[in-house]
DNA sequence: TAGTATATGCAAATCATTTGCAATTGCGAT
DNA sequence: ATCGCAATTGCAAATGATTTGCATATACTA
């Protein structure tokens, strides 16, 4: 099986790239409309299992997708619903954690609470 | 708006309490087959929204609800799918995280990888 | 105990995501 | 260049989780 970088996949990695945050399906098909929804679900699989792209559940609004040039976390305010990201050394957190017999492959952290502007 | 302690409610939470992790809609409505499911989402919303239970989202096999006794983290294995529990203290998280300008509310932190046995 | 607000069950709607299948396209071998 | 086949795409329909509308049942207050 090979992966083939097709038009339309590049196209929607391209949009993830620009956008430096998360979309959902619906996000990427509006800037896509010529594109199938489901072409754009089976792309996004195909990009999360090749480890291109992160996909994240910030809340009950479905999957969302994210292209990270660096590896962070999210907060997400319960009042605007606006995302922020924040890094964190994975190392200390590890440490912190503190977890035997577990083989750690991705620590993914959310913060909820209340962004004061 | 007056939240009542009802029989089905106490059921629910009950099953909850005595599982010590998480269930799904499904898992509880097994064991509590008489009881709507209708009835088991309501009741699950207004106990998240009045903080006598958690919910998690740790796949795609959607929301996972938890009564905890103590604020834990999760690890899910990808392979056997079994979540493990960890503590870790918040405040030292917090800090790690030094977000600034943003009211944390709730830490939630999981981990993903493979359970060595 | 009556009156009213809340809770429950059923059927149907909605929403995100997946699947089956037929048509199209990309790419390596000729 | 083009033939052949595997990978990709789109469309329609299926699936699965969750929500909504509404009529009935139940709990608490006066």
């Amino acid at each position: 099986m090979t992966i083939r970088l097709t038009d339309k996949r590049k196209q929607i990695l391209q949009v993830l790239k620009r956008q430096h945050g998360t979309m959902s399906v619906k996000d990427i098909h509006n800037k896509l409309p010529k594109i199938d929804q489901v072409t754009i679900y089976r792309s996004l699989d195909l990009f999360v299992k090749n480890k291109l792209i992160k996909e994240v559940h910030l809340g009950k609004e479905g999957m969302l997708y994210e292209y990270q040039t660096e590896p962070h976390h999210h907060a997400i305010c319960d009042d605007c619903r606006k995302v922020r990201h924040f890094t964190a050394p994975d190392e200390k957190i590890k440490k912190l954690l503190g977890l035997e017999d577990f083989e750690v492959e991705e620590i993914e952290v959310i913060v909820k609470g209340v962004c004061k502007k």
